[in-house]
DNA sequence: GAAAACTAATTGACTTAGTCAACTATATTG
DNA sequence: CAATATAGTTGACTAAGTCAATTAGTTTTC
């Protein structure tokens, strides 16, 4: 016998997977020869006055290298471009170029379109129950990893 | 202003990652030189009859090589055998050692911890709300990936 | 106001995870 | 029994994640 908390890991596990499959594929779809962990990036620019590399490591949680590089590709695919940050001359603006805005736009509204998809048949006061039990969850768990 | 589906992204997001998280923690405490991807597999061929290589690819959604080669450093870990399957010569029955049972009881507890913890301040009856409307949107999304 | 301590970003070297195709040995099917 | 399918392995590669060191610029402190 499963225990429900068991079905509560399995349900985060198979979720993830199932959203990455459909950005995947929505990237397959869009010819665009980038992954999920792109589309996080361009959303942080995008949604980010004065976006910069530090900020990114920080908010995606990752290595600064990895960032380093990751931005690096989308500066090659031409999504991306560095302005000078005036206040430092070590760091730099990250800026979406037209075409980079262009394809962010694009995948964030597929992107929003398969999670409408996905809450179908679920009504809005379910929705934010959800949402309200899920966050209080993820605090729990963010306490135990001494996170906050 | 975000929407109530991005919420909904981020939430599942950073419960993996915080689940992620938590796992490694387990097993660095442990002293354990494994990754969460070993206990999806410690934990797959421990609940299954007669587990093969094969089924786990399927159930894991991973490629079958990568299985191999996971297996394979549990068995260098002697933390998993290989047993003839008397039905298919071409197929192996994965057993836990004595060894590998032990191992994975203390992470699965370890595991079940974090789980009882996370859900320390919601009631069953939420719970069960909660994994009521998280499985029918995980439904959809596997309709929309053309899983199922 | 110059030395010490700190910070943003980059780079190198490495490990782990994921993908794809080819191959071997055995099973199944027509 | 010949053709086809399947279980598992292997090789070669790409993508993601980790760690440490380095460079150039900033802040602190005395």
């Amino acid at each position: 016998m499963h225990s429900t908390e068991s079905a509560l890991q399995t349900l985060f596990m198979n979720t993830i997977s199932g959203l990455k499959t459909s950005m995947k594929n929505i990237m397959k779809e869009k010819q665009l020869s980038l992954s999920p962990m792109y589309f996080m990036i361009l959303k942080n620019i995008h949604d980010t006055q004065d976006c910069t590399a530090n900020y990114l490591a920080d908010v995606t949680e990752k290595d600064k290298g990895q960032i380093t590089r990751l931005v690096q590709e989308l500066i090659n695919q031409s999504l991306v471009t560095k302005m000078p940050n005036p206040m430092d001359k070590r760091s730099q603006f990250l800026k979406l170029t037209p075409h980079g805005r262009q394809c962010y736009q694009e995948l964030a509204s597929a992107d929003q379109a398969v999670l409408k998809d996905m809450r179908a048949n679920i009504s809005d006061e379910e929705l934010k129950h959800f949402l309200t039990i899920g966050e209080k969850m993820l605090s729990n768990l963010n306490t135990i990893n001494h996170k906050a």
